[in-house]
DNA sequence: TTACCTCGAGATCA
DNA sequence: CTCGAGGTAA
């Protein structure tokens, strides 16, 4: 029975791959379906012989209650963009000034989701999506629905694969049309659809949404022994893997502008959308020598097509009143679908650029998504333009009529009213907000509702609040009630960097608050520093230093610290100890340019170490780190006979990866 | 900026 | 059933 189960998995399987892969189904569906069913049928009479890469694992396992986050082998970085023919010579130019010239492999750039898919012994064991780059969620479970992933690989590798899962454009229709006669919303596009898919927590419902993937680049190429990017597109074909046919290998820039031209108009004759091409340089070691910056290869490059842009209706400009005063004016328009979604507002930045634009309400306007998100109102059609009024940026502030300023140095118009509700609010919203005190339950709607109320008036307010306050609320029963006074309880106990993240001074954030909270620990402490003290605190600089003095030496700022204390808000930090002292007492000269680090962060991966780190090389000096198109520093080390490190190496030794 | 999923809870109606 | 909050992705 054993072997007939183990038959019956590995033909199904084989249909899968035909069907779902190769796209050249070799039975009819019929037959795939009484075979599968046939499968199920033995499985569930002899479980002993199930295995997690059987094809019946793809209808869906256990529901899940969350999905666990998961890091990344190596970080999902993102490709630098070109948007113009200039832009692509640009890259290939500086491409060919490193390595010299090279061939280019050209691909679709999918319209989906980035993935990552890791493979054991040629096992699938888990499938995850990009999240920050670093940490991403798994979705193992939905993705082994998709059938077009092995859950068998040919070999028995140990690799990670990344692709782009979506969703072909029939099946996008298909699920919309029984969507509707079933009187369900309608997905806006096939991205969105492929997205809320993947999120199901139940399987079974991702797995009947048809789901496709291409993959095109893998982790780790050891064991594929590829040189070129193009051999391993071909490897991954080879371990069954679903590749894009449409990618061509390139000579030079002018095959790249080809293909570019080519998929430009044809973009619509696919059967899955595309928002672009990637460009990548096919020889593998020639993309070592490239490398990466910081957030991106050096040897790859994303074009972008032109931004779709359509007509709509400038209704009216919202200003709206920051934390920080800043009043900033957002475009309220007449509802139209631009790139697949429906877009009614777009921000307009600042009150220059409606004057260098010339923008003026009931303005015909043309809009479009820049890098395919954020909406920009490009211009107003002036031919269609008939009595509508030059637009003046206000003298008034809209939350609360005082007067608005306008700095020298600022695009910014400001409300300069310290008690402006309107900043109160957005204070409040900011303090309880995820990045500072995280107060769960306490959204933008409550914190305006408790304003309005009467019942919050400063951050210090809402831990004065009582059952008796909240009750009465709108839409605040028993349970929220008890929920959010536990909420902002827990709060107290928040590390003081957190509080120093909500308490809103400029220019601090999470990362300032952070060095600033290990470094002095309390907030008595923290208000006692002179300027010239925390300047000496690696990262921080002037502007920071002085902001920090100005804001902690105000009375209004000491009192509300004073009334947060009175309510037991933590004001202490649990120091860290540094991650090591592995450079006590060492002398560490920075030369050339650092890939991976910017020079402060080098500085303060030093000195978190216990080294120190100087200006120029002398006999004094232990170390010199030489990063690409280092100087005369590096030769002086050399003659001095001062050891050199170079980038990777020292990340290595300060427990970094290379 | 928009769209999607999930959760918890309040509101509504039978 | 509807709403708000919270999270994620492009």
């Amino acid at each position: 029975m054993e072997e007939k189960i183990k038959a019956l998995q590995d033909k199904l399987n084989r249909y899968n791959y035909e069907y779902h892969v190769l796209d050249a189904p070799s039975v009819p569906d019929s037959e795939y379906d009484k075979l599968l069913h046939e499968l199920i049928e033995l499985e569930a009479a002899y479980p002993e012989f199930k295995t997690d890469t059987s094809p019946t694992v793809r209808v869906g396992g256990a529901v899940l209650d969350r999905f666990r986050k998961v890091q990344h082998d190596t970080p999902m970085l993102s490709l630098g963009n070109a948007f113009d023919e200039d832009s692509l010579r640009a890259f290939d130019k500086r491409v060919r000034e490193a390595v010299g010239e090279v061939e280019y492999m050209c691909e679709l750039k999918i319209d989906g989701l980035a993935v990552s898919l890791k493979y054991e012994d040629g096992k699938f064991v888990q499938g995850a999506t990009r999240g920050d780059g670093t940490v991403g969620e798994d979705i193992t479970a939905n993705l082994r629905t998709i059938r077009a992933i092995p859950l068998e690989l040919t070999s028995s590798l140990s690799f990670e694969v990344r692709g782009e899962a979506y969703m072909p454009k029939p099946a996008f229709e298909k699920l919309n049309e029984a969507r509707e006669a079933k009187g369900e919303a309608l997905f806006q596009n096939p991205r969105n659809a492929a997205a809320g898919s993947l999120r199901q927590l139940d399987p079974k419902l991702a797995g009947k949404r048809n789901l496709s993937i291409f993959l095109y680049s893998v982790n780790d190429l050891s064991g594929l022994s590829a040189k070129t990017q193009d051999e391993a597109l071909k490897r991954l074909d080879g371990e069954g893997f679903k590749t894009n046919r449409e990618r061509r290998l390139v000579d030079d820039i002018e095959g790249v502008l080809d293909y570019v031209g080519y998929w430009s108009n044809r973009r619509n004759d696919l059967d899955y959308d595309i928002d672009g091409i990637v460009i990548k340089v096919n020889a593998l070691n020639a993309q070592e020598q490239l490398g990466f910056t910081a957030k991106s290869p050096r040897w790859a490059i994303a074009y972008k097509f032109p931004a779709e842009e359509v007509v709509t209706d400038l209704l009216d400009i919202e200003l709206t009143v920051g934390r920080t005063g800043a009043i900033t004016p957002t475009a309220l328009l007449k509802p139209v679908k631009v790139a697949g979604t429906t877009v009614a507002r777009a921000s307009l930045h600042n009150h220059e650029l409606i004057e260098q634009k010339d923008i003026r309400i009931n303005d015909k306007v043309i809009i479009r998504k820049a890098g395919d998100i954020i909406p920009e109102v490009v211009r107003p059609i002036l031919e269609e333009r008939t009595d509508q009024k030059v637009y003046k940026a206000p003298t008034e502030c809209p939350g609360c009529g005082h007067e608005t300023v306008k700095l020298e140095d600022e695009v910014a118009i400001r409300c300069i009213n310290p008690g402006c509700p309107a900043q109160l609010v957005e204070g409040m919203i900011h303090f309880v907000s995820r990045t500072a005190m995280n107060i769960d339950g306490l959204g933008e709607k409550v914190v305006k509702q408790l304003f309005d109320a009467g019942l919050i008036n400063d951050v210090g307010d809402i831990y004065a609040l009582t059952r008796e306050d909240l009750l009465p609320l709108e839409r605040m029963g028993e349970k929220k009630t008890t929920n959010l006074l536990e909420a902002i309880e827990a709060s107290k106990a928040n590390p003081l960097r957190k509080l120093l993240v909500g308490l809103g001074i400029r220019f601090v954030g999470a990362k300032a608050s952070e060095l600033i909270a290990q470094e002095f620990g309390t907030m008595d402490e923290i208000m006692a520093q002179p300027k010239e003290r925390l300047v000496e605190v690696p990262e921080i600089g002037e502007k920071i230093a002085d902001s920090i003095v100005t804001y902690t030496h105000h009375p209004d700022f000491r009192a509300l610290v004073d009334k947060l204390k009175h309510y037991s808000v933590n004001m202490t930090e649990e120091v860290q100890e540094a991650a090591s002292n592995a450079f006590e007492g060492m002398t560490f000269v920075l030369t050339g340019k650092l890939e991976q680090l910017t020079r402060n962060e080098a500085k303060a991966l030093i000195e978190d170490a216990g080294g120190k780190v100087a200006g120029s090389v002398s006999q004094k000096t232990d170390v010199v780190v030489a990063g690409e198109e280092a100087g005369s520093k590096l030769e002086t080390a050399q003659s001095l006979g001062v050891s050199v490190w170079d980038e990777a190496e020292f990340l290595e030794k300060t427990g970094r990866q290379s």
